[in-house]
Formats: structure tokens, sequence, C-alpha cells
DNA sequence: GTTGACACGTGAAGC
DNA sequence: TGCTTCACGTGTCAA
């Protein structure tokens, strides 16, 4: 049934540490590539040359695509499992966690532009005053209240900022009043 | 060589149209089921129904593993080729770019909390407004100097914020001198 | 006609 | 133990 008995069949091991062995001196890819393996096992050398390139195109086809999920699995934080489907899982979770907290500001900040603060720059800056205190404590409760997981840098940033425009409020309450 | 002639051999598409197909009326899988289809053509049930077994574990996970694809897919803009491999590589693609404007946005936090109005606020605050005005410049540069292809909902929030930041800049000069 | 992408079944390995 | 995940070769279809 199959004609490649152990091509690829000493690493023996989970996907991760296979993608190790294969990165470093699991190259036998090139051995596939250039001996007349199957030829000379075979009568007719065109259909099995064929087909041996059948093969080694899947075999890169396969090798890219678990590259590309071992990137991936990369450049996202909060990695529950090593599993194929749970990577992919864990990404789509955090990117929707990062539009959501990009919303989030994007909502605060439409907020604070409703303000009279759009004409007339320098007018009317003690009726602001109260939107920007409102803004801070409502901003402060919601991080709070987002459960004990706040740990994601676009989170604490966040709270940076709030932390900064909650001292620049404070500064202009000391010097106006 | 198979012993299953044409499961799922209707489709005959590429792998968007072919989820599609299975999202909604291809649900040959509960057929496969129940169904004793392998024990009738095997004189010995056990081994063939857990090779059947094996047979619609791997189908589900396949199904499950499209699925998390086809949902990463959706949650990324831009995205350029319905490739499986094309799909990951947009999705870091992604991420590393929200990466590196939240680390932008952060850098830029930092050079404002430098100043000193981390301790005692309210006092020397004629010494930060050429701080808040400098990095007002440096940071409409940056945005300009970032090539014509601005167009991340990210960049435009991070420029709303620049542009709140200077109507708060300018209105505390109106009302400082 | 060749190439690239896919789903499929199958055996092996780890929990 | 059985259940899950994986890589592999193979056939098939479309560009």
């Amino acid at each position: 049934m199959e004609n490649i008995e152990n091509i690829g069949d000493e690493y023996k091991n989970y996907w991760e540490t296979k993608y190790f062995l294969e990165n470093e001196e699991y190259s036998s890819w090139a051995i596939d590539e250039f001996s007349g393996y199957y030829d000379s096992s075979s009568p007719d050398g065109a259909a099995s040359s064929a087909a041996s390139k059948n093969i080694v195109s899947e075999r890169n086809r396969r090798k890219k695509l678990n590259e590309r999920l071992f990137a991936l699995r990369a450049v996202v934080p909060n990695i529950s499992k090593m599993d194929k489907a749970s990577i992919i899982k864990d990404a789509i979770d955090y990117i929707q966690e990062l539009h959501e907290q990009e919303s989030r500001i994007q909502a605060e900040i439409m907020e604070l532009e409703t303000g009279k603060l759009k004409k007339n720059p320098g007018f009317e800056y003690e009726q602001e005053l109260p939107v920007l205190l409102k803004s801070k404590k409502s901003k402060l409760d919601n991080i709070f209240d987002s459960g004990g997981s706040a740990t994601s840098p676009i989170e604490v940033l966040e709270l940076k900022v709030t932390h900064m425009r909650e001292k620049i409020v404070v500064a202009l309450e000391n010097r106006l009043y």
C-alpha cells in the first residue's frame, strides 16, 4: 500500500519537538529530492516520478503550513495548549481582545471629542473638566471591572493613559482654581 | 485500498466553497456515525469499528481545524489570498502590525511620563509645556513619515489622540499666558 | 500537461 | 485502557 516505508519515521514525537527536529537535522527532504528511490523500485519511471513530485510538493506544503503555525504561536501571548487548533483559537481570541480594547479607546476618544473643545479652543474650559473627570472615573471602573486577568499589554497601556490624564486634570484643577 | 469510496466526493471544489457546503447541507458526518457501513463489508467487527472510530475522529478534527481557520480569516482584515497558509501569514502580519502600533503608543506615553509630572502635580507646569509641544510635533512627524498606507484603525485613533492633546495644549497656552 | 492546493484514510505515538 | 493528535502518501480538482 505504501511505497515509502519509513521516510520521517524516526521523529516519533509531538508537533513542536517535531518542528525542532525538522528545523535542524531532519533534512531528509533533499534525500527524497535527488535520489531515484522510487524510480529504482518501480518499472515505469514517468508515472512514479510524477508521484514522487507530488509527494515532495505535499511535504513542502505541510512544512510551510507548520512553519506558519509556529510563527503564529510565537506572536500570540498566553498560548494555553500546543494543539494546532488551540493555537488558532488563541490567536482569534487575542485579535478579538485587541479589537475590543481598540474600540473601547476609540469610544473614549469620541466621548472626549464631543465636548466643546473642537471649536474655539481655550474657551469654556471649565465645563469640560467634568467631562474629563467623568471619563477618568468610568475608565478606571471599566478597567477594574474587567476581571483579574488584566495582563494584556494594551490594557496596562490604557491604564497609563488614564493615569497621565488624571494627573493632567489634577494639575489643571490646581492651576485654574 | 480504500474501504470508503465516495464519502464527501460530491463537493469537488476549493476550500472556502467546500466549507460553505459543509456548513449547511453537507452533514454526511452523521451518516458515517451511525450507519454500520464498514462493519457490513468486513468480517471482523471489532477492529473495523475501531478503524471507523478513528476515521470519524480524524474527520471531526479536520473539520474543527477548518472552522478555526475560517474564523481566523473573519477577524483579520486585508486577507490577500484564500490560501490556508496565506491566511495564517496575514494573521501574523496583522498581529505584528498591532504590536508595532502599540509599542509606538507606549513609547509616546513613556516620553510624556518622563516629565516632572509624576511628582508634585500642579507644580512646575510651565516647564512641562515644551515637553508636550515637542512630543506633539514629533508625533505628527512620525505619523506623516510612516508612508502613505496609514489606513489602520489604530493609526487614525493615534492621530485623534494627537489632535486632542494638541487642542488641550493650545487651551492651556491660552489660559495660562 | 503541469503545478498547487485540498480532503481523505491510515498507522503511529502520547496522554 | 481508549481517546486524541499528528504526519504521511494518494487521488482529485482547478488554474
